[in-house]
DNA sequence: ATGGTAGAGGATCTA
């Protein structure tokens, strides 16, 4: 089973793309965020044509999230429950025996934003919900837009982004404490190569000059880590004409099969 | 030098 996870920063603008891209790789399940999309406009036929089912809460200009699959989802979440939020940032559904969390976690923006104090709130009530989450499925994936650099050899230019936001010690705890639930860092499982990122920022050349952060994640509850053989950043659709600017990311579990 | 680019929507806001 594969599992995937991209932030297409519209998935009206960057929707061949995803088509070619679920062709190719024919990933079990594909989480998307930033979709920019409202439900009504969602390209529901082009990614059936694609052989893909899904299921999406979005809103106008900002945000959105999807989940697109092989197989139909039950119990679909379109909210941190009790969390009074306009803004749609998590979609959960059920694939099997495996509980499957796509989030788009709020950036912040920096760390003297109100939008810093948004997230950092966000996060414990997202915090509160995936205990319950974890305790009620012990086979637990979380795929998402994180917006947090675990590491600073997650980031280009550790100095210059220290105490930034992404990189803030309430953010990185933030995310310590999700994975304090039992979640393992899909990939950090296995040995890596330096400087590899999942997010450029589209100005000053950054990709070019690979200025970039890994911020996209795939965490997996430990039962489900036992499965996973892989996890890669495909660097490559980055490269295309029109690219989201972040790469996607995706685990093998082919040890489950 | 606090810039730059991209997307949405139709002036700025978000990232």
């Amino acid at each position: 089973m594969k599992f995937a996870t991209w932030n297409v920063n519209s998935l009206r603008v960057r929707l061949q793309q995803v088509v070619d891209w679920l062709k190719f790789y024919q990933p079990d399940i594909l989480c998307l965020q930033e979709t920019k999309v409202q439900d009504e406009n969602f390209p529901l036929d082009e990614i059936t044509a694609a052989g893909y089912q899904s299921v999406f809460v979005g809103q106008k200009t900002f945000n959105g999230v999807a989940l697109l699959s092989k197989q139909a989802g039950e119990d679909v979440v379109t909210a941190i429950p009790g969390l009074d939020d306009v803004q749609k940032r998590v979609i959960a559904a059920t694939y099997a025996d495996i509980r499957v969390i796509c989030v788009y976690i709020p950036n912040g923006e920096s760390v003297e934003s109100d939008k810093y104090q948004y997230k950092l709130n966000w996060l414990y009530a997202f915090h509160e919900w995936l205990q319950e989450e974890i305790v009620k499925y012990p086979k637990l994936a979380l795929l998402g837009d994180f917006n947090i650099a675990p590491e600073d050899e997650d980031t280009y230019d550790a100095v210059a982004w220290k105490d930034k936001v992404l990189c803030s010690q309430p953010e990185r705890d933030a995310y310590y404490g999700l994975l304090k639930l039992g979640l393992v860092d899909s990939f950090r499982m296995f040995e890596q190569p330096e400087k590899v990122f999942t997010w450029w920022d589209y100005r000053m050349m950054a990709f070019r000059r690979n200025r970039g952060m890994r911020i996209d994640h795939i965490l997996l509850s430990e039962t489900l880590s036992n499965y996973c053989v892989s996890c890669v950043i495909d660097k490559s659709v980055r490269k295309l004409e029109r690219p989201s600017d972040h790469a996607p990311v995706m685990v093998d579990l082919t040890k489950m099969s």
